[in-house]
Parts: structure tokens; sequence; C-alpha cells
DNA sequence: CGCCCGCTTGATCGTCATCAAGGGCGGTGG
DNA sequence: CCACCGCCCTTGATGACGATCAAGCGGGCG
């Protein structure tokens, strides 16, 4: 993966200013980090750049998706909305990481609508694209059925506690999530965009999220200072989850 | 795909009796239908037999999965369970569906146990068998993909159905979804399981579920007898569905 | 300075789970 | 053929969790 600093100035980028290096950027990414130098060159082909600015919609529910997306600088959420005009975010994706393979591969309409949480600079590659990749490199395709796999596991994980967690636990769960490798001790962490698309994340509304925090709070267990969280005691939170009622106590019994 | 009559008598069935035709099986099965003869007797070599006696349990949770299993005949569900004993069934796989496979890819703990609900007769195949297929051919890799991303689809369908839903509109879209095709006029169907592993399902009680099913009878939009129902107007059905109130009108808003 | 927006706090209400009995149907045995 | 039992499902009464409605607070920015 040697160095691939060439001026691949790529496709038709919308927008003024850097004429970014788009090979550069997709060798970095998780997917791509095996590909040969060749590879890359004709990925890059199909690839072009776009700039979005905060609350811009990328696209609406019901798009047929010919590419899918890598988020470069900035956030997008996932959401649908209902019809009355409520909506629920699905995922948030961070710089690095990609969205709408699924719909590219299914050539079905997309349940959900993507919108900028910042202004957001993203790659879109063609299905084209990808597809020769997949058939030069059998090793890339497999790649792509565990990135699939991946989503499709944290999936089943927001079914899960969506299904059998209380609210409190859901937003314990989110903050140790966050707080990432520290296994006790105390850690600091900042929420990644505005309290409100955390709530709907979290399937809760706005006020029920403040009022957890605040019991949180109330209770020792982390401390809250706008966006910034302190927890105080992982291992603590831990266990506090754990003796929690459960939510949803669904029947039991076999089949 | 010309006769596979030959007795490809597989791996190490568990089972007495019938020397099953694992490559028949296999060839008729969506995902490897448009393979060549030889790639499914490949293939058939990295599978073998299972019978599962009703209730048996096939894997738990946890359990790290070398392939991925298809359902012959039978009914297998995948289900969560909580500490406390409680269970979320998240899918009931029927006949020629497959489970497993993200799973596979991932090389990761499976976050779900799988369970008969009746007796059943599967097919597992091993991982080696399936990447085998994809190195030879492309075209499968790219089915093996949409595959996945029907889960995917399907399983954010779910997650939208919990989030945006009430119980009784999940209730009514599950039955015109068992429906299926009829756009009016009235349809009879068959629940496919017992009505707590239903409900589970549905992210309900079976109290719920059967006051839910009340419900709709008293309002003469369905007819309920036992495991068998008959949607009287589908049509109206689908029209109540849209007039009920939205049940968690989560927070709006843009980013 | 004052407005707007994101967040918090309080009061109330609805949906759905829980707990507790009561039917109905199929199977088994007398 | 009938009696008994178990299992699944239903029905009723109650309660809790979290949403809704409605103010109030604070901080950033024009």
């Amino acid at each position: 993966m040697a160095n691939l600093g060439c001026p691949l100035k790529g496709g038709a980028g919308k927008r003024t200013g850097s004429p970014i290096n788009i090979g550069g950027l997709l060798a970095n990414l998780p997917l791509f980090q095996q590909l040969r130098e060749s590879e890359i060159v004709n990925l890059a082909a199909a690839a072009r750049e776009i700039g979005l600015s905060k609350g811009q919609i990328l696209f609406q529910r019901g798009t047929l998706l010919d590419g899918f997306y890598v988020v470069v600088q900035g956030q997008v959420k996932l959401a649908f909305s209902s019809p009355q005009g409520h909506e629920k975010v699905v995922a948030i994706i961070e710089p690095g990481q990609s969205f709408g393979e699924a719909m590219m591969f299914l050539e079905k309409p997309c349940p959900v609508f993507a919108q900028a949480l910042a202004d957001t600079h993203l790659l879109y590659i063609a299905k084209r694209g990808i597809f020769a990749a997949i058939d030069h490199d059998s090793a890339f395709a497999r790649r792509m059925l565990a990135g699939l796999s991946i989503r499709l596991r944290s999936l089943i994980h927001d079914v899960e506690d969506y299904s059998l967690h209380s609210s409190t636990q859901r937003v314990i769960g989110f903050l140790l999530h966050l707080a990432g490798t520290p296994d006790s001790g105390s850690a600091t962490l900042e929420l990644p965009t505005s309290k409100h698309v955390i709530a709907s994340r979290l399937n809760l509304t706005p006020e029920t999220l403040s009022r957890i925090l605040h019991d949180l709070s109330e209770s020792e267990l982390i401390a809250v200072k706008g966006r910034h969280i302190t927890v105080l005691d992982m291992a603590r939170l831990r266990q506090f989850d754990d003796l929690l009622p459960p939510s949803h106590p669904l029947c039991d019994k076999s089949g």
C-alpha cells in the first residue's frame, strides 16, 4: 500500500477548494485497506466527492441507491419519519464509516432518509466500482460480507436493547459504549451530537433522557456538564445496570 | 441445472433412514439456484444433515458458528433471553430459509440462540464450502451480499415497527404480511406457530396479543378461529392501520 | 440587550405489562 | 363414552413506565 500521494483528483466534486485526494482517502478506509493500488485507482474512478451543509438532506426515504457513501468529515444521521412528522434516528454515521451498501446491493427503495448533522464531506462510490472490485478480488468480497455482517449484528443488538432493556438501561449502555475501554475507574466522554438526536437514537423523548441523566447524576454515578459526561465509576455503573428491573419481561416457555 | 439425482449421500447425518439428496436440496435453495453442478457438488461436500426434535436447542447464545444453516423441513426460532429468563423471538425461520450466515462471516459469538419449534430437518453448510464458492464465482458472492442485505432491510423494518408503531399496528402489519398479495377483498391465513411465540416476535405479551385480536374481531375487521384468521377486508384493515394514533411520537426537529 | 434554541422540570395521561383466575380443547385412561 | 388433566389461550383488575403538554431556565449570537 505504497504512496498514493499522486494527485488522483477524482470525479466531479461539487465544492470549491481542495482537489481532495480521493484515492488516499479510500485507501485509509477499513474496507479498502488491503486493496492493491491499481484497484484503488479503479475505485477512485467510480467515486466522487460530495459536500453537505448542516441540516441538508442527502437522500429521502424511498430513494434507489446506485452506490454507497463514506463519511470523510462531519456526521450523518439515518432515520425514518412517521407520517405525523415524528422521527426515529437509526444510526449516527461518523467519519470513516459508510452507509447505503445494503440498499445498493438490494436495488430496493431505501427505508431511511439521510441528513447531515453538521457540515459534512462525503465520498460517493458507484456500484460498478464495487462490483469490479468484487470480481477482481474475492478477499474483498469477503470483507464486504463481513462489513454487512457487522451491521446486522449491531441492528440485532439494537432490537435486543429496545425489547429487553428499560430506558435507563439503554442510556447506561450507550454511555458505557461511548466511554469505551476503561473497565473500571472513571471516564470522561462527549456526546457526539445534540441530546434530542441521542434521545431519538435511544428511542426516548428528550424529556425522558434528561430525567434519566438527572437521576444518574443524583445517584452519583455520573456527572453531566452540557455534552460532557463523566462516568464516575465504570464498574459501579455497569453493576447498577444489571440490578435494574428488566423492562418488558415477555413470556417464557419453550416451543 | 441437470439431474442431481445421483446418490450424493452427504456427510455425517445424525439420523437413520433416508440418505437424503443434499445436492438436490441445495440446488433448490434461492441462494444456490444459479450455481453450476460442479459447484453444488463441492458445496454438498461441505454440508451435512441435522435432525432436531421439537423444543431442542440447536445452539446457545454465544456460540461461534463455523457455518450456517438451512431449514429443509420444520421451523426454527431465533431469540435472545434476558438473565431473568424472559425471552424475545427475533425471527421464525421457515423451510427454504437460512440463518447464521452473518455470524459465520463475522467469527463472533452469536447474539441469539436457536431452537426448533417443531421436529425439524436442517442442512449445515461449513464456511469453507461457501468461501470456495465465493472464490469461484463472483456472481455467487453478489448473491450472498444481496442475501445479507435482505436481512438487514428486514431488521430495519423491525426497528421501525417497534419504534414508530403501536402494538395494534404491529399486529395488523403482521396479519397483512401473512395474508400476502390480495390487495382487497378477504383473505384467510394460518398463524405459523403458537400465539405466545407470535406475541414475542411482535414484542407483545400473549395477553396483549389476545386482546388486540379480540378487539379487531369486535370491529369486524378480522375473524379468529384458533390459528386460523380471516381478514374480512384487506383494504379496510390497511386503512384502519393508517388511522391509528402513532405509538411513540418521538421528538421532531432537524439537526 | 433580547431573542432563539436546546435543555430541564413539573403535572398528567395512556398504553401495555403484570398478576390472577377462568374457559376450552385435545389427549389419555378408566 | 365420559371423566380428568394439561396446555393454551382468554378475560379482568391493577399498576408502572414513559409520552405528552406546558412552563421555565440558561447560554450563545445577532
